[in-house]
DNA sequence: GCGCCGATTGGCT
DNA sequence: GCCAATCGGCGCC
C-alpha cells in the first residue's frame, strides 16, 4: 500500500549523511511529538550542524564523552537531548555514523498543529515565540531527557517529509551562543520566516545607510 | 528595540 | 570554581 508522501517518517538513510547536509535538509520537514500524550507539531525552520569530534563546539569535541552527551556517540537517527545552562533542554539528531559525534540541533519551528498544549506549556507568550529557540521548542512539544537516545522513527517524537523546498529557500549563517568555531556558516534558515530565533537582518529587512 | 544579567545543573580544570 | 549549543526580565535609549 502506498503511504502519503506528507506523513511518511525520514528513513534512518536521511541521517547517515554529514551534519551540514542533513541540517539544510531538514528545513522544511515536520516534528511530531506525541511526548506527554498530547499531540503538537510544528515545521523546521532554523537549524545548526555540529560536526563531530573535530568541531569545537561539538560536545564531542575529541571525542569527549561523559555521561551526559554518551547518545551523541549512537547511530544515526537517534535523539541527542541535554540540559542547557541548567534549565532548558535541547534536542539534537545524530547523524552520519556512531561514533563521530555528529548531530543537527532543532533551533525553531512554525507551530502547524497542538496549539492549545504549546500555548499552555510555553505560558504566556505571543505564538510566534512558542518555538522561536532550542529550548522552547522542546518546552512546547514536551521534550525532555526522556527523549535521549531513543529513534526517531517509530519513537514519540517523529520527523516526516513536508513540502518539498523551492531552490534558494534557506540561507547559511554563522551558529548561535557557542564561543568556539561561532563564526562556521552552519546555522541554517528559512528565508524570511517569521518563525526563527532571530529576526531577519539585512537586505529588504533592513533600511539601507544613508548615501 | 536593544543590551545586560541572573537562574540553575552538570562536567571539567 | 568555572563555564556552558538559553531564556526572559529589566533598564535604558
Amino acid at each position: 500500500m502506498k503511504q502519503s508522501r506528507r506523513a511518511a517518517t525520514l528513513p534512518v538513510a536521511f541521517f547517515r549523511r554529514p551534519a551540514e547536509t542533513v541540517a539544510a535538509e531538514l528545513l522544511g520537514k515536520v516534528v511530531v511529538s506525541t511526548a506527554g500524550g498530547e499531540l503538537a507539531a510544528g515545521r523546521i525552520v532554523e537549524t545548526e550542524a555540529y560536526l563531530g569530534y573535530d568541531d569545537p563546539a561539538s560536545h564531542g569535541y575529541l571525542h569527549r564523552r561523559n555521561a551526559r552527551n554518551a547518545a551523541l556517540f549512537g547511530p544515526p537517527g537517534i535523539w541527542y537531548v541535554y540540559l542547557s545552562y541548567g534549565m532548558h533542554w535541547c534536542s539534537n539528531l545524530v547523524c552520519q555514523r556512531a561514533g563521530l559525534a555528529s548531530a543537527v540541533l532543532l533551533r525553531a519551528l512554525e507551530p502547524v498543529d497542538g496549539l492549545a498544549t504549546m500555548r499552555r506549556r510555553r505560558g504566556s507568550v505571543p505564538d510566534h515565540e512558542l518555538c522561536s529557540g532550542p529550548g522552547k521548542l522542546c518546552q512546547a512539544l514536551g521534550i525532555t531527557r526522556d527523549l535521549d537516545g531513543v529513534a526517531m522513527a517509530g519513537g514519540p517524537v517523529m520527523v516526516l517529509q513536508g513540502e518539498p523546498l523551492a531552490p534558494g529557500s534557506f540561507s547559511a549563517t554563522p551558529r548561535i551562543g557557542i564561543t568556539k568555531a561561532a563564526d562556521w556558516p552552519l546555522r541554517f534558515h528559512l528565508v524570511g520566516s517569521p518563525w526563527t530565533s532571530r529576526k531577519e537582518k539585512g537586505g529588504r529587512f533592513r533600511r539601507s545607510p544613508a548615501p
